[in-house]
DNA sequence: CATATCATGTAAGAGGTTACATGATTAC
DNA sequence: GTAATCATGTAACCTCTTACATGATATG
């Protein structure tokens, strides 16, 4: 039976599993650490993922330790599932950015509201800038030159969208 | 009965119908065009979503046209449904971006399959990046200061991202 | 011994994608 | 007349989010 290709998301969690077993848990801690901020999944996928690859062959899960533990490793079905994902042709990139949507329709909406939005969004960007700035700086020798390619372009990315804040119109430029 | 709050899809076609009567096919293609670029929408959610905002009265469908149109028009209740949306802090933003995944775990794959994707997305981003800079060009002035800030946001991005290309390590970079 | 953290998962529903199905009208 | 475009929508399915529910273990 040819099964559909893995999603993204399930196929991440195969990546990391190449790294040692691991539960649930602890995929939902790697994941948000490396791929967090240009990939969203939760608890609740994560869960949902993994029983579903369990049901496939892709991953087993050894024996539950305390806490309720229970480490999957891949298998070498999830393996060469693994290897075939990331073959081929990554998609199209997504942003869905609310914020750009409240302000095309910034003709109905007060200048000063819209300046308290992107004030707020403004040092969210700030904050994380500095977060990657500083895991680069702190981890840079542990990460491999592929990871680090993915979190200099969130710095490429956040200066970026600092420097559009800044350069807004004065009416509703962030204070 | 205090309806949930409108989800920002159905609240983007309220704020069309500002402009104007529009059929759901009017309101895909203009979406596409104002909005297109950082929030993704279907023909099948269009259409769902209108019935379901007629089915609450916020838009009101006039007479069929010729080749069935049906031109939706906005209420009062609709009116204010939109105010109020758009008055509320717009969620986070969220980029998902299925190449970076692929090139967080370029370990596994070779760096000329990896340089191959690199060269094709470089590619997409140009694209993008020309049509920007020409609709900024050619729509200049026919634009609200509110539309053109998101324009702006799309050449700051799109500048951002392919001078990231451009400095990615050559074992990947784009050819 | 109390609180924080670790760890599992289910349920329900909203949101989003893809494929299918149909037909009118316009442009060539 | 034929092809492209306009226009509607449904069905099925997948994905994603939010809320709920439970309990063990480590830390102070």
């Amino acid at each position: 039976m040819p099964s559909r290709p893995l999603n993204a998301t399930a196929a991440s969690l195969l990546g990391f599993l190449h790294e040692g077993n691991m539960t649930g848990w602890d995929l939902v801690a790697i994941a948000e650490l490396v791929i967090g901020d240009f990939w969203t999944l939760t608890r609740s996928q994560v869960y949902r993922e993994l029983a579903a690859m369990e049901g496939a062959g892709l991953v087993s899960a050894g024996e539950t330790g305390p806490r309720d533990r229970r480490p999957f490793s891949l298998t070498d079905a999830g393996r060469s599932a693994f290897r075939e994902w990331l073959e081929r042709e990554p998609g199209p990139e997504q942003i869905r950015y609310p914020l750009l949507l409240t302000m095309a329709f910034g003709e109905h909406l007060d200048d000063e509201r819209l300046a308290e939005f992107t004030t707020a969004h403004r040092q969210v960007h700030v904050e994380r800038l500095e977060r990657y700035q500083a895991m680069r700086h702190d981890a840079g020798d542990g990460l491999s030159a592929y990871v680090r390619a993915t979190l200099d372009f969130g710095i490429r990315y956040e200066s970026a969208v600092i420097e559009w804040f800044d350069d807004l119109p004065e009416t509703f430029r962030p204070a």
